[in-house]
DNA sequence: CTGTTAGCGCTTTCAG
DNA sequence: CTGAAAGCGCTAACAG
């Protein structure tokens, strides 16, 4: 910043007016060609960079969209992050990350660091224990544009751009039972998780279709989503006198734990326990065996909350509708599930 | 940013001067406790957010700082930026992070981008293709601080913040040695890559030290660092006459990718071929068998960057050292390479 | 074709 | 204790 030519180092030097300058610089055709030229090859030579500080004071508009995420470290919201950010750029708008960390108290600071920096919108991602929305109505009455993806915040009144996570859990569950499974276990995700809890339910509906008795006992939680997450869980399964014949994890973390813990006890997969996962994180397909699971569509899911945010930017700020969109996931079967 | 309210907005509401305000909000000593009360409940009423923006422009400080990265969706990359994140925010530093995506034109758009944007200071980590750094020059031009970490620039003045690659290979390999391997292969890392070379170097020299011969054909490269880039080099390795014993990779990615060639192959681990990979990534302990591999400190080193930066922001321009830090990394044993 | 002026939101002298 | 004025870098009327 120290060191920064300015419009009117350059007016200095060439003797003429700073607006000159500046509309030389725009190619503002009022303007003579040699006057251009020069300007222009002056700015060059001196490394000018235009003060993107002074333009979003001016225009009211910093071309700056505010991220919020859980976490960045999973492949899940990095992947969904590149597809965000290939969308942003060739526009010529700039993402700003922030993490949440899944507390609801850094998420609430984080949008107002991003309101105080004035971005032009936000794209959100909510954490487990956000409940209280109040923070995210905030934005609408200073008619802040925000999309809300993956995590759904039941009742706001936001774009939203979700998956269909009730049906990927019928997929997954559909598919064990046509493989034979009879006592299909399902360690869910964190409780008031949107997203766990349309999975969970996604896997009871899916056993009463079949007339299956769901057994409580089969039903265990993590606490997080993490591979390390699954272990516990697991071993509570295993400790059941009637053991369960598959396992529907609520992610790939958490059966890739799972797994760990049957290859430990020396349980065949899938032969005696079929494994499913949900996420299709990359490593899925290179762990032992290769795992079952649930492709998410994470990288559109970003383009496509990108694209709605960018919109609702730039339309008049009246009789917007907000959307809706449910993107499907889709069942990837692997080793871990298929009867050889 | 529509509807904000500002300070002059304050201002009219009770009659007063915007200075008066902006003294109040802030508890300048010289203003009446009675204003100061009436202000910040107003203030807060309208909820009022001071415009960074303003500030930024006024101070020539935008307390952001640029982070280029190769890519966000590694473990590797994402946690040294929580690291960084985590020394940024208590300071009031925001990071606005930048993926070059391996690409040298992407990662010089990048700087351009950030440079316009401001930012107090840069943390890089350079791309496969980048030889020139005439980009980076042109920062220690504009007196604006860089850390370049992880991946060293060669010849570039700059604060560095690196890991012992060499030292990390040489333990990596002692470990194979002592473990009985005699064909031990390496699967190094894309050409031109500063850390790819000295892994390299570093199990080359620690083979001679114990009189090993080295044999180029054990030597293959990958493209990538992702899983599937160690498929191909590790059915090269596997189509030899004269097989390895023991696979050395440049990162986990690979390594994790090759176990799978191997199991594909039958081919027993460690007992045939042991594994051992590099930078500890989470799935490397969840794999089969778990893999050994060299932990890098990336947490520490993202910490570690941030907080040379902050300094360097605040300290006087003249009369710096440029600090060089090189962390160690740290052997891992687990089932890929042990002998049991 | 070019210059002058005002103002984006804020703080900080300098005057009262 | 408070107000008026200037300026951070830039652009967009409005004048010439």
């Amino acid at each position: 910043m120290s060191g920064s030519v300015t419009i009117i180092d350059l007016a200095r030097e060439l003797k003429i007016s700073p607006s000159t300058v500046s509309r030389a610089l725009r190619d503002h055709p009022a303007i003579k060609d040699q006057t251009k030229v020069m300007v222009q090859e002056l700015a060059k030579k001196l490394g000018y960079q235009p003060n993107a500080l002074a333009l979003s004071l001016l225009y009211r508009k910093t071309n700056n969209i505010g991220i919020i995420v859980p976490e960045i470290t999973s492949y899940f919201f990095s992947s969904i992050i590149c597809g965000i950010q290939d969308v942003l750029d060739p526009e010529g708008q700039h993402a700003v990350i922030s993490q949440s960390n899944e507390s609801y108290e850094t998420e609430k600071k984080g949008i107002d660091t991003l309101l105080s920096s004035r971005v032009d919108g936000f794209l959100i991602s909510s954490t487990f224990d956000t409940t209280d929305y109040s923070h995210f109505e905030k934005l609408r009455q200073n008619n802040i544009p925000l999309v809300v993806f993956d995590r759904d915040c039941e009742g706001l009144i936001a774009d939203k751009v979700l998956v269909d996570d009730y049906d990927g859990a019928c997929q997954a569950v559909e598919h064990l039972i046509s493989m034979g499974c009879k006592r299909i276990a399902h360690i869910a995700g964190p409780k008031n998780l949107s997203i766990a809890e349309h999975r969970k339910n996604g896997y009871i509906d899916t056993l009463k279709k079949h007339n299956i008795a769901v057994d409580e006992d089969l039903i265990v939680q993590s606490q997080f989503f993490q591979m390390e997450d699954g272990i516990e869980p697991a071993k509570r399964l295993l400790s059941l006198k009637d053991k369960p014949d598959a396992i529907f994890a609520v992610n790939d973390g958490i059966a890739i734990g799972s797994l760990s813990v049957l290859r430990e006890n020396k349980i065949k997969v899938p032969e005696e326990i079929a494994v499913i996962g949900f996420d299709n994180d990359p490593f899925s397909s290179f762990s032992y065996p290769s795992l079952s699971t649930i492709d998410q569509p994470t990288y559109e899911m970003g383009m496509l909350a990108a694209r709605i945010l960018l919109k609702a930017i730039s339309s008049p700020e009246e009789e917007r509708e907000f959307r809706h969109e449910v993107l499907k996931p889709e069942l990837v079967v692997r080793d871990s599930s298929r009867r050889k």
